[in-house]
RNA sequence: GCCGGGAUGGCGGAACUGGCAGACGCACGGGACUUAAAAUCCCGCGGUGGGAACACUGUGUGGGUUCAAUUCCCACUCCCGGCACCA
């Protein structure tokens, strides 16, 4: 009987493996087909933890569990390496990021090996590889030759510790997603992506993908669509009389009756030109308090609502009325048009507003019912009804003024229907080194002029120093060799685009690069997309819900628009797992000091132990802190497996006998629709009960009799057992695979398949209540029918017990489970 | 404030479509082995009462539906996550 010593055994299976190059993948199959992906890893300095674990086991599991039941499985691994903390490492370092990312990903790919995964590493890509972001900027210009990305100035968040802008998703709660710092508003020339122009479809393509509905809401409250109208109210200018046109976003077209005053947002162009002398110097120190606010104070909504009046007046399009003109930080430049009319009586933000500074409120609206009342807010006020004071619209619902509003405003050329959206366009500008550049060129005759194709990449140039200068401008700009180039129209003296793309931009299509990751043609093989693609299960962490999951989804429908793919949606499945946090219930950091990494954990247990105990801790989607205790536990249910598999290798040698072992081919064949059925819920934690349950089972057949060992029926079962486990604990299935004398490797063996027959127990345990209250249990046929199970039932000694005296009203049957006997 | 998700032993969790709550693991207690400890193996383990048989009670709280509720319905409490003046 051997040790169990995985120091040697797991080492030994994982560079065969490599060797044999057992997991590669072929492109061309009769096979179904399954494409099984885990999230673009940015490969940090700090490695992978357990934590990271909690994605890799699982889909390696799912990938084995496919290839064995008979599945062509795309299971492929690579790199998101540009990005700013290998750029910041470097700098610290004194090193190329190129050095440091080099060093990164490959410390990832060992602990990934230590794992035991099954990923085909001839796929592997990395995006800040030539060969790699040559096609992100051919994207790019894909995006730019159909109309959607442009270059803007306009305010933007700035990270002041990142030194470079973020798109708005990526500045949440008025933070950098990345460091936390307080963000900033900064003026810049920035390119954009017109994210927006798919809004709508990007919203209504979530009904057709299976992902949690969790990060479906959240990407449709992020996309925010917000059906209603653009107004068009005169403001006469305070100071010279003049007129000026401003547009008002609203939802509520049909309350226009009841605006008392229109309010701009203090960073609105207009308020310059339409305030009055005397409100001037009131405006000025309003606007200039607006700026030393930092986001996160301006955001607040528990924040008093403060405003200033401009002195100057608007004219209701509808009214002819004469209302007052005020700023107010609470209107926001960057939604809408930074203008709002302001209905008080039906709007809570807009009621505050009046009730603080004595502004007219007019009801508009009335409904069944209910008692309008000026001096308190009721959230009813808000709901739709009809209208009131509203001249030749009163009486009309909500809907039906609304109508009727767009209708005259549309033809009087002062009103319109609108549609606007929370999401902005993504802003993918970065003024950092280690990025794809913008294949841009700035000719001072032609303009803004896109790179050929043919010239692509632009390559990111080798260079000493790349520290961001923080003034907004890329570290790129002060290389002169690389940005004077001529210009590919006329030829003439040109400079380079001088910002690099956004990293998610990188990660918005190497799904679709896996497939034919070495082809220097095309981006990648259509055909081979056309047959792996989409992605059946994608696996990662919730934190992308807006992000890379919204990004990519973008740039696939695109790329379905520009006729380049044949599907919409990149990914059909979407699965999260759930954060596993540190054994002092806190999450994993270098800070905290409490992160426990994979090489430790195997270096004391094993990989095939870490497999089993991070797929039974928790269900996948839960988060669950790591317990000390609970590794132990697994590392015991491993060890007794070997040794009872040792104990059965040592029995086959000789004659094997027949034998009709109690419950044996019921159990095995339980186990297999269990396991099988687990896996493809991604319910692994009962999944590993359900072999400690068939592995104490076994346990007790031995300790009754040993010479069960040397039966056929024993040594099918173990090594159907084997075969099922393979997924989950991959080397120490093989290795007592190998030692059976199996042929090949044993995860090549083909899955198991369950006898729904065998599942059939003749007898089975029957509960047996009165009123409800189990009193007992009866084992009976389990072919019994009603009749017969009430009779037995009734003629139980703790049934007669119970029911003498009373009388039996009722008796409920239900098969192999309950007979519920009521009394009196 | 709005939108999601959740609450089950000392702990992580299990329970098909309403049918014996607590599978499996951890911790803990007892025993075996050992000079001893660790490891290993065996037994026990929701609470209360009882020597035991057994009884009562128990899935966040309060109601309800049902022969039967962790599961369905109504009201509420707390926790976690996301969004947050979006007009």
């Amino acid at each position: 009987m051997r040790e169990y010593d995985f120091h040697s055994i797991e080492p030994k299976w994982q560079d065969l493996w490599e060797a044999e190059k057992a997991y590669r993948t072929e492109d061309a199959s009769d096979k179904p087909k399954l494409y099984c992906l885990d999230y673009f890893p940015y490969p940090s300095g700090d490695g992978l933890h357990v934590g990271h674990c909690r994605n890799y086991i699982p889909t390696d599991v799912i990938s084995r569990y496919y290839r064995m039941k008979g599945f062509n499985v795309l299971h492929p691994m690579g790199w998101d390496a540009f990005g700013l903390p290998a750029e910041n490492e470097a700098i610290r370092l004194k090193k190329s990021p190129r050095e440091i990312t080099r060093r990164n990903t490959a410390n990832f790919k060992r602990q990934l090996k230590l794992l035991g995964t099954s990923y085909d590493w001839e796929r592997e890509i990395n995006s800040s590889d030539p060969e790699y972001y040559r096609w992100t900027q051919w994207f790019f210009l894909l995006l730019y030759k159909r109309g959607l990305a442009y270059e803007k100035e306009s305010e933007q968040w700035w990270c002041p510790h990142c030194k470079t802008v973020l798109a708005n998703e990526q500045a949440k709660d008025g933070k950098c997603w990345r460091c936390g710092t307080a963000v900033e508003k900064k003026q810049l020339k920035q390119w954009f992506f017109k994210i927006t122009d798919y809004a709508d479809r990007l919203a209504d393509d979530l009904d057709t993908v299976d992902w949690p509905e969790r990060i479906k809401i959240m990407q449709r409250n992020w996309i925010g669509k917000s059906v209603g109208a653009e107004v068009v109210f005169e403001i006469v200018s305070a100071s010279d009389s003049s007129r000026h046109p401003v547009t008002v976003f609203t939802t509520r077209l049909d309350t226009i009756m009841g605006a008392t005053f229109l309010v701009l947002a203090p960073e609105h162009p207009l308020v310059q030109e339409i305030v009055s002398d005397g409100q001037r110097a009131d405006v000025e120190t309003y606007i200039a308090n607006a700026k030393t606010k930092t986001e996160i104070d301006r955001m607040s909504t528990e924040k008093e609502k403060t405003g200033v009046f401009t002195g100057a007046y608007a004219i209701n399009p509808f009214s002819g009325e004469k209302v007052p003109v005020w700023i107010a930080d609470y209107v926001l430049m960057g939604y809408g048009t930074g203008a709002i009319m302001a209905v008080p009586a039906h709007d809570s933000r807009d009621f505050v507003f009046a009730k603080k500074y004595g502004l007219p409120i007019r009801q508009v609206i009335t409904w069944p019912g209910v008692t309008y009342e000026e001096s308190v807010w009721n959230d009813l006020y808000s709901e739709h009804g009809s209208l009131v004071n509203s001249g030749r619209f009163d009486d009309l619902t909500t809907e039906a003024a609304f109508a009727a509003m767009i209708a005259e405003g549309q033809e009087k050329g002062v009103a319109k229907a609108e549609t606007n959206y929370h999401m902005r366009d993504w802003l993918i500008s970065r003024q950092r080194y280690w990025g794809a550049p913008i294949p841009m060129i700035h000719c001072p005759t032609c303009g803004t002029v896109p790179v050929p194709e043919s010239q692509l990449p632009v390559l990111l140039p080798d260079v000493e120093g790349y520290e961001p200068s923080g003034t907004g401008e890329s570290p790129l700009a002060g290389i002169k060799d690389w940005v004077e180039t001529t210009c590919p129209v006329c030829g003439g003296p040109a400079r380079r685009e001088t910002d690099t793309m956004d990293g998610f931009a990188c990660s918005s299509w190497y799904e679709l690069r896996y497939t034919s990751p070495h082809d220097d043609k095309v981006p990648f093989d259509r055909a081979k997309v056309d047959y792996w693609l989409p992605v059946d299960l994608y696996v990662g962490g919730a934190e992308h819900a807006v992000m890379h999951l919204l990004y990519s989804r973008f740039w696939t429908k695109v790329m379905y628009d520009a006729g380049l793919i044949g599907f919409t949606e990149p990914f059909a499945r979407l699965m999260n797992q759930g954060m596993l946090l540190s054994y002092d219930g806190q999450k994993m950091s270098k800070s905290r000091h409490n992160v426990i990494t994979p090489d430790e954990v195997v270096e004391q247990y094993g990989a095939d132990t870490l497999r089993l105990y991070e797929l039974f801790m928790a269900p996948f989607e839960q988060e669950v802190a790591w317990s000390k205790e609970g590794i132990s536990g697994a590392h015991r249910f491993v060890k007794r497996l070997w040794e009872l598999g040792q104990r059965s290798i040592d029995a086959s040698h000789g004659e094997l006998r027949p034998a009709r072992i109690p419950g044996f081919e019921l159990h095995i064949n339980k186990l297999t629709k269990k396991i099988t059925e687990d896996v493809e819920k991604f319910k692994f934690n009962t999944a590993v009960a359900a072999f400690m349950e068939y592995f104490n089972f076994l346990s007790g057949i031995v300790r009754a009799d040993e010479t069960v060992l040397s039966t056929v029926e024993w040594q099918s079962g173990m090594h159907q057992l084997l075969v099922l486990l393979a997924p989950f604990a991959p080397h120490m299935t093989e290795e007592l695979w190998q030692e059976y004398g199996g042929v090949g490797s044993i995860h090549r063996q083909p899955w198991p398949a369950w006898d729904d027959s065998k599942l059939v127990e003749s007898e089975v345990e029957v509960a047996v209540q009165i009123n409800g209250k189990v009193r007992g249990t009866m084992v009976v046929a389990s072919d019994s029918n009603d009749d017969e199970l009430e009779k037995l039932a009734l003629r139980q000694d703790f049934v007669v017990k119970y029911t003498a005296g009373h009388i039996v009203k009722r008796v409920v049957v239900i098969k192999g489970k309950i007979v519920n006997i009521v009394v009196q």
